[in-house]
RNA sequence: GGGGGAAUUCCCGAGUGGCCAAAGGGGACAGACUGUAAAUCUGCUGGCACCGCCUUCGGUGGUUCGAAUCCACCUUCCCCCA
């Protein structure tokens, strides 16, 4: 199977320029394409990870990969789809997120000798010259096609600033900068990107006279239309101490199962085989999928041994095995008591299950917490120092948040 | 440049002098049901020393016994005209 069939059977092609062109050119591994991640915070996300994958992917199949990092594009901040103007980051903040997704990425793709490489936008869109850029590219664009692009669209309802509306110009420029100086061909990106990176093969064709060809991928949702890779707003970072190996593995192991198959095929290499072999399981059969799908991704994002103490921890946790040693863990001292007790309460604002006393003490009048097998019963309760000592105390919110307390 | 309007708790959005920690919805969290799923139902959703107290309604000052609500100035945004 080509490489190009590959990407298409597992639902990751959203929208092609030419397709005929495209096919040709990743399936003989002629083309040079680059992803852009724009550095909005100190560590790449679930999301980003598809587009690593992608990266992959095209890399195996004999296509060189650049990943662009967005340092000069992150300094305006892309509008697409959003509702309101990002925050402005500064210089060095930028600097500082630009270093994390590299190591990141070089943990992922081989950067080796003449097999992928790493750029960064900084390095020539902060020396841009604003009359000379006009004068460059300016007349490239029509404001009034800049105004019908989808990507603008939520915002023309709310406002969009000066600032933002020329990313797509940097974002193209980019592409035209690449194409000259690393024989870029292709640019990937998110489906929300559409728009930004035709902004850019149209910039060749007008300046250069050249075709360079766009791809975009499927944005992973899950079937109520909601980007995946998001707990309560808050993203699945790939950093481990942002979002634990357990965690993340949890949230793999928790997605409906609607989206199983639908994430295993998108972000996993398991053969297209075994896949659709899986795709005839039903009901509780899926909990089958959803650990294949937590493992395979644990494995890839932070290696074998994390993703074999996550499932041990997940195994023990709901399964009913022994092996509690991988659970979150935090140890008390002397000061944490008082006269030899520490309250309930106060065990799962430390542990980090509930945010403030009011909520560990709402959380409580519920039933919803546990220490032990034993349900609290009233929010005064407080635990004697002595059970700490040996294994320790475990404590639980809800079904799935336990942590662990040692002396 | 001129005129009009808006800013409320995680989000949307009611609230125009005391009955406001602030309606309603969404989301989140907890309970029941389950398969660590979905759907559904219930509870809950500022903080704390929790029958009480404290801090919040873009910002700063003011009027008042009392302000999210009135006044002044400022900031940001939207709309119309240029």
């Amino acid at each position: 199977m080509t490489i190009y069939d590959e990407l298409k059977a597992r639902g990751l092609i959203a929208q092609v320029t030419d397709e005929e062109e495209i096919k040709n050119m990743i399936n003989a591994g002629k083309a040079t394409f680059y992803i852009g991640f724009d550095c909005t915070a100190d560590s790449l996300t679930a999301g980003h990870f598809m587009a690593l994958t992608l990266m992959k992917r095209l890399q195996m199949a004999g296509n060189r990969p650049i990943a662009l990092i967005g340092g000069g594009t992150t300094m305006i901040g892309d509008p697409s789809g959003r509702t309101d103007m990002r925050k402005m980051l500064t210089r060095e903040d930028i600097d500082h997120n630009a270093e994390c997704f590299k190591k990141q990425m070089e943990r992922f793709i081989d950067f080796g000798e003449g097999k992928a490489m790493m750029v960064n936008n900084a390095d020539w869109l902060m020396n841009l010259n604003y009359v000379g850029l006009l004068r460059e590219v300016g007349a490239c664009f029509s404001v009034n096609n800049m105004l019908r692009a989808e990507c603008y669209k939520q915002r023309m309802e709310h406002g969009l600033s000066f600032l933002e509306f020329n990313y797509m110009i940097m974002q193209s420029y980019d592409f035209y900068y690449l194409y000259q100086h690393y024989g870029c061909n292709m640019q990937f990106g998110g489906d929300d990107q559409w728009s930004n990176m035709l902004g850019g093969t149209e910039l060749i064709r007008r300046k250069l006279g050249k075709d360079a060809h766009a791809m975009t991928i499927t944005l992973l949702t899950d079937a109520q239309g909601k980007k995946m890779g998001k707990t309560a707003g808050n993203a699945v970072w790939l950093d481990p101490n942002k979002t634990s190996p357990f965690e993340f593995y949890q949230y793999w192991r928790n997605v409906g199962d609607a989206d199983v198959l639908k994430c295993i095929r998108m972000l996993t290499f398991l053969p297209l085989e075994e896949i659709d072999a899986m795709d005839k399981w039903e009901g509780s059969q899926l909990n089958r999928a959803k650990e294949i799908l937590a493992w395979e991704l644990t494995k890839l994002v932070h290696g074998e041994e994390e993703a074999k103490k996550a499932e041990a921890a997940a195994k023990a946790l709901f399964g009913g095995g022994a092996d509690n040693s991988n659970m979150p863990t935090t140890a008390l001292n002397a000061e944490d008591f008082t006269d030899g007790k520490i309250t309930v309460i106060d065990l799962l604002v430390k542990a980090g299950l509930c945010t403030t006393k009011s909520d560990a003490r709402r959380t409580i009048q519920q039933g919803g917490v546990f220490v032990g097998d034993d349900k609290v019963a009233d929010v005064s309760i407080a635990v004697e120092e002595s059970r700490f000592d040996g294994d320790g105390v475990i404590i639980r919110k809800g079904k799935k948040n336990f942590h662990k307390f040692t002396k």
